[in-house]
DNA sequence: GCGACTTTGTTCCTACGTTCACATGCGGCT
DNA sequence: AGCCGCATGTGAACGTAGGAACAAAGTCGC
């Protein structure tokens, strides 16, 4: 299926996920918790502490940094640069991923100019769209390329990350540019559901949803308010003040 | 920390709202679909290929529409505008969210000028910013306010969605701001977790977490490959450096 | 050097979300 | 008018995530 069920693949027993994906992105959360505390000059930290800065439960913490061995000191905490290292090896960014951004609206320029995009390790290295008066110009300090190039520029530059701010009519025509080109992670900004192949993985931020989503629960607290009735039925699990999102 | 747990039913007639949220956030999609097809003159789909469209599993939607009651005819399909319609109201879409963007940076930019945000139902009615050169100018047809302005701004105009793009160290005393303006659902694009009273609904969309979750799937995948054989379950019992950790 | 305290790492358990499979119910066909 | 087929809606099973509680382990104080 598309937008592969990131869970236990059906034959795959092979190591498909030790580490759920859910925790991945916590992961990333704390990380940039720590660097931030590294900076503050922090060089240990509890799991307490470190949870609530992320805004999650300890025992969750404490589990999810299990799947990268044993990394803290028992009666002591963690130490925090040792930390960093280790989650930096498990989300692979001991090595640098260059990015392409295909599209360059609106969406696509406040991307280029975020330079070497929020917490450097992804420099963008390409910048696609089809309009010719922008191919050449110079966006963040890279020149536009024609989609045509994507496949050459791609394989070129070893891009391994695709960014797709286009038009949603634009968007598959776009992704498969990109896979031709090799690169197999997408993070697709375009309101649609990308096809691709197996072994390409697709995140999709979607604004509209994310708005409706909270539509849904502003007009579910209204209609709460109105009942009178204050058995409300809260569903979101991370509700908490502060919750850390990431539905899916 | 949340007290509602509530899984019997007490007060079971309003049982219509028990809706998880991974289910709101696919009937937006669904909804998305569902408004293309009409413009093609769409007016029946079944549960297949509505869930084909959508990327998920047929028995998913079906139970996902069934949380806004009977919808659909048996041995037929959906109805499509009908369907629209039901999820419209369910996600609260009937009524228009004002929505305000803090911080006109390279994204907010890019947000205001989507004018009526993708899909419209979101008129954006509040630009603000520090910077005193944006102050008055124009973004998107609408002029830019003072941050110190935002609560009696945001009351006066009746926003309901509060959209933050600026830095990250700005972020919390923004999304106060929004709190004080009785704003109650909050879109953070700021790297940080927010601290919020419990009323609040907050949603965070975050880059760089998407992007290392991505890096994450091409490590592992990398490392999959360059295994080469199929005894990849070994991990990082020992100090290996690049273990991706499988088992547990 | 030993004990007590602190905090990790883990185990168990509950709850939720997803999927399968089937009964129910509606339209079309003869 | 009645039967057949088809797709919905739902009940049950499965698998996974998250939280509480506990045992291991290491440090600090004496």
């Amino acid at each position: 299926m598309h937008e592969h069920d990131r869970y236990g693949t059906p034959g795959g027993d092979l190591a498909s996920r030790a580490v759920p994906e859910a925790a991945v992105g916590r992961l990333a959360v704390y990380l940039r918790v720590l660097t931030s505390m590294i900076e503050q000059g922090v060089t240990k930290m509890s799991s307490e502490e470190l949870a609530g800065a992320a805004g999650v439960n300890s025992a969750t913490l404490r589990k999810d940094l299990s799947h990268l061995g044993s990394s803290g000191t028992r009666g002591v905490g963690y130490d925090t640069a040792r930390l960093v290292e280790h989650i930096e090896r498990l989300l692979g960014l001991t090595r640098h991923h260059s990015v392409a951004v295909v599209g360059i609206g609106n969406l696509g320029h406040a991307l280029a100019n975020y330079g070497g995009f929020p917490d450097r390790g992804f420099p963008v290295t390409a910048l696609f769209d089809v309009d010719e008066d922008l191919i050449g110009i110079s966006v963040g300090g890279l020149p536009v390329d024609h989609i045509d190039s994507i496949p050459a520029v791609c394989v070129e530059r070893e891009v391994t990350i695709g960014v797709i701010c286009t038009p949603s009519v634009a968007a598959q025509s776009a992704c498969d540019l990109l896979v031709a080109g090799g690169v197999r992670c997408i993070l697709n900004f375009a309101p649609v559901v990308l096809q691709v192949p197996d072994d390409v993985e697709v995140r999709r931020v979607d604004l509209a949803v994310e708005l409706q989503i909270l539509s849904f629960y502003e007009a579910r607290r209204s209609s709460v308010d109105s009942s009178g009735d204050g058995a409300l039925r809260v569903v979101a699990p991370v509700s908490d003040a502060a919750g850390i999102a990431v539905g899916r």
